[in-house]
RNA sequence: GGAGGGGUGGCAGAGCGGUUGAAUGCGCUUGUCUUGAAAACAAGUAUGUCGGUAACGGCAUCGCAGGUUCGAAUCCUGUCCCCUCCGCCA
């Protein structure tokens, strides 16, 4: 959520930044609430006082009432109710208008509507040459991937991944896990699945995605479309004390996407499915550090990328693609040889103190100061359906075997999956 | 699922209709003392919001939402969460 305070202060250049990634923001509309509001506050405010101010004599004389006072105080809790709702109106309507607005751009994403105007930042060491011979036949040959099953237990865009397959996720993983918690300085976290509307609203995802989210009527959780959601609810409500930032965590879990609006986009294979592995970064820091963390991040998925041996790109995002919580977002592709194309493994974005006002997540920069607001930012540290494709592609030899990148066969205990 | 108990400030823990935003203790901050530290003593120590350049003042908040009342942390209703016992179950 954009800050209320900040909006009224300077609304152009909120409307300004809104257009570059194709939003008309209602800024006029919530600067029009907010004196509404502050109205109402004083009114009721005043009214309260005085309220306070005869009861307290009252019983400071040790007296009943006056039936004058009575009658009074009656019709000023009356007008007292009446303001009140329609503060409750207001408040309702300005938390529903602001909601839906997306965080503002940094000044230095590039402009643009769409993917189209993304950049290329830089481009790996690396083949990219292809062979076409896509993971879906691959892996199928190989008898490691059996889309027909995923098909048959759950339906369309699910899969299974057996035998070596499913030894190479879990490996992928483990590895990943292990270089985020002992080199780069995550703490490993294991969090619910199953979360809470309101933690949903704090990262973003509601109310304006629900349609990409699964959702369990009768206990009325959502599944974690991306462990993001869940490590931004880790300190909602919380004051954070001087001293604690940053904080690093790492997730690895499961990914519920419905998917509906891209049916038809990416039907082969499991690029994109309705459940999927991913190992997630996320960061909370002080705004001061929070451009140079991006930048970190940006980094230890790099090393991944270059450890495995893909041939990767960084691609930065424009205004009008970058993700609703997103300020700035880089994503890293990875070369696959045989779908031949380049596979988004990783997004990483700073949401600044979007996510954190919408929770209610603070921090006190030093012991005596005033709480503010910390910076969140996620990276996917890396998505794992997708570098286990590109691993497979890139891993084929000519007699149909795939060898294994070398740094993961301490992880599976081979290095080749043989043809059948 | 059944039966009880409980949710108060950073923590522990009083208060159960009227100077209670809230005793007391611990913790923390600052000061005095000390070569330094500890101890002792003193002062301070929640969050949000409205007005104000500020000093400061008003208002709200004792899990959450309603209700009763001139007045609610205190009474009533609903709801969520936690604990204990029984049942069930990886």
């Amino acid at each position: 959520m954009l800050s209320l305070e900040q909006i009224v202060r300077d609304p152009e250049k909120f409307r300004v930044a809104l257009v570059r990634r194709g939003e008309d923001p209602p800024i006029d509309r919530i600067v029009e609430l907010d004196s509404r509001r502050k109205e109402l506050i004083q009114q009721a405010d005043t009214d309260r006082a005085n309220r306070n101010k005869v009861s307290k004599a009252i019983g400071d004389e040790k007296r009943k009432p006056t039936p004058e006072e009575i009658t009074e105080m009656r019709a000023a809790g009356e007008r007292i109710k009446n303001v009140e709702a329609e503060l409750a109106t207001v408040l309702d309507d300005l938390q529903e208008t602001l909601l839906p607005i997306p965080n503002t751009p940094m000044e230095d994403v590039p402009d643009g509507v769409d993917e189209d105007s993304n950049v290329v930042v830089r481009i790996s060491e690396g083949s990219t040459d292809g062979h076409g011979n896509a993971h879906w036949d691959v892996a199928t040959d190989l008898g490691i991937l059996d889309l027909e099953a995923g098909a048959s237990i759950s339906g369309a865009r699910f899969y299974v991944l057996k035998g070596k397959g499913a030894r190479l996720q879990r490996a992928l993983s483990a590895w990943m896990l292990d270089i985020q918690t002992e080199e780069h300085g995550y703490t490993e976290i294991d969090p619910p699945l199953l979360i809470r509307q309101e933690t949903m609203i704090g990262s973003g995802n509601l109310p304006k995605f629900k349609d990409n989210l699964y959702r369990d009527e009768e206990t009325d959780l959502w599944l974690v479309p991306t462990a993001e959601v869940a490590l931004n609810g880790l300190h909602q409500g919380q004051i954070i004390d001087p001293g604690v930032l940053p904080l690093k965590y790492v997730a690895q879990t499961p990914s519920f996407r419905k998917e509906h609006t891209s049916a038809g986009r990416d039907v082969r294979g499991i690029k994109r499915v309705h459940q999927f592995e991913k190992v997630e970064m996320f960061r909370y820091v002080t705004p001061e550090d929070s451009d140079a963390a991006l930048e970190e991040m940006l980094t230890e998925a790099e090393t991944l990328c270059e450890r495995l041996g893909l041939t990767y790109r960084v691609v930065q995002l424009c205004a009008g693609d970058i993700g609703f919580q997103s300020a700035k977002t880089y994503d890293i592709e990875v070369w696959s040889a045989g779908s031949e194309e380049w596979l988004e493994v990783s997004s990483i974005s700073t949401c600044t103190d979007f996510q954190a006002r919408r929770n209610g997540t603070r921090y006190r920069p030093e012991v005596g100061a005033s709480t503010k607001l910390p910076h969140t930012l996620n990276g996917s540290g890396l998505a794992l359906p997708r570098i286990w494709i590109a691993v497979i592609e890139n891993g084929l030899q000519e007699d149909g075997s795939v060898v294994i990148p070398e740094v993961i066969v301490p992880y599976t205990g081979w290095s080749t999956i043989e043809a059948v």
